[in-house]
DNA sequence: TACCAAGGTAGACAAATGTATACTCGCCAG
DNA sequence: CTGGCGAGTATACATTTGTCTACCTTGGTA
């Protein structure tokens, strides 16, 4: 209970850890992407892809779930801020390149939405083909056959949600009359197909142009559907 | 290659199958929709299931993965057709009940679409109540690790989409000057939405109000924003 | 009647899996 | 130098799995 400096590595990358954890983590990577799911990979098909000893499992893990548990982890901390900053990077850029005139409707200024979401799903799909093994699983675990991993990435989805809500009133991309709960509730929606996509585009990969666009083109209808359906009073609350 | 009538029962319900068969698949259903997915169930734990021999199997069966297609096609013939009676009966219900005034807007009735959209909405969870394996196994393995499995139920997923929006055209759910294909896309998405969100509702019987007023308020936001874009001239198309 | 194929069972086998116990090696503290 | 500890290995064993070959039962048909 005390220090335990060596072994709760305070905030460090992950430089300091086993190798042999990182292996079979990585194994883990490798081997879920493709053929297998992480709810039921064998601990010893795992040592093998690691090109371990079946029993070091043991040494860093207590099941195959507490090793999914640590995978999870592990892609969240590896896409929730880089999520962040690409998001800001985008409306900086698509803010910087605005012109003077733009008409609005509804509150929303449809040029500049456009352009911010252009830059946003543009990044975000470069995101995608540079992490693919995270998605995949992602997407894979969020409905897979356990429930341990399928509410721990239920949380990360959550979150992922919340900081696009978050991000969408702070840069101002709805009109501030739409309720943060509506907000959340368009990220939410937003932010499940956008992760769904992911996994068409790179599975297929010769159309992800069209991908892309798709993508721009839900998030702008929302966006819209969201903005009048606030300014004439139709859009009811979700309820708690 | 004859006439092979035994076989090949040509539309019959599945009331002349033989009874291992029928028992294994609905092991398979059972284990599916708790613990396992289908993409990784023994044989032998499903015949055990099944409170059968293991070798029944292969009198039926040669692969696993043979087994899950049989499932999905099953599965496949056991919405697609209920869906479109769900709707098309959705849609009487509401317009029968239409008073007379009903502010447009950009071509959208907006108070006969939500009633639509209630009715639909209800109905269709009504109908996820009733068939809860069918919908786990289907959000499942469309993501699930097993490339045959995903592509198959992919297609079954496009042809409920297509489904869809061929309905919308038909009942006039959308202004006419929306784009066919725009109004696939948004089917497209909806019915992979709804599809994600009738898990939430198995899942959590205590939010099942809440989830549908969620789903009814996602849907019109996607209808309403789609007729707008489309009324503006913004809406680009899905390119090819 | 005899036959035969479909559906189902029994028993056996090699291979793979999860797990337990016991061994080795390098490192750092005392 | 030595003792302990973290990390990795070796070996072993009961269980479980997929699959093979052979047998039994039933209903229809020649």
């Amino acid at each position: 209970m005390q220090a335990d400096a060596s072994e709760q590595q305070p905030a460090a990358e992950k430089a300091t850890e086993a190798p042999g954890k990182t292996l079979l983590l990585e194994a883990a990577l490798r081997l879920t992407s493709t053929s297998r799911s992480l709810s039921n990979l064998g601990l010893r098909e795992l040592a093998r892809e690691a090109g371990l000893n079946p029993n070091t499992f043991y040494r860093h893990f207590k099941d195959v779930d507490d090793l999914g548990l640590t995978v999870i982890r592990q892609i969240s901390t590896q896409l929730r801020q880089p999520l962040r900053d690409l998001r800001r990077e985008a409306a900086e850029r698509a803010v910087q390149s605005t012109q003077a005139s733009s008409p609005m409707l509804f509150g929303i200024d449809l040029q500049r939405g456009r352009r911010v979401c252009h830059e946003t799903v543009q990044l975000f799909f470069d995101f995608v083909a540079q992490n693919p093994e995270a998605f995949i699983i992602g997407v894979r675990e969020l409905h897979g056959a356990s429930a341990v991993l399928r509410a721990a990435l239920q949380e990360v989805m959550d979150e992922f949600g919340a900081d696009m809500a978050e991000d969408i009133i702070a840069f101002k991309l709805l009109p501030e009359m739409v309720n943060p709960a509506v907000v959340l509730q368009v990220s939410n929606l937003i932010s499940r197909n956008l992760f769904q996509l992911s996994l068409d585009y790179i599975g297929q990969p010769e159309r992800q142009a069209a991908i892309c666009a798709l993508a721009e083109e839900q998030i702008v209808m929302l966006f819209t559907g969201a903005s009048v359906l606030q300014g004439l009073g139709q859009l009811k609350l979700p309820v708690e």
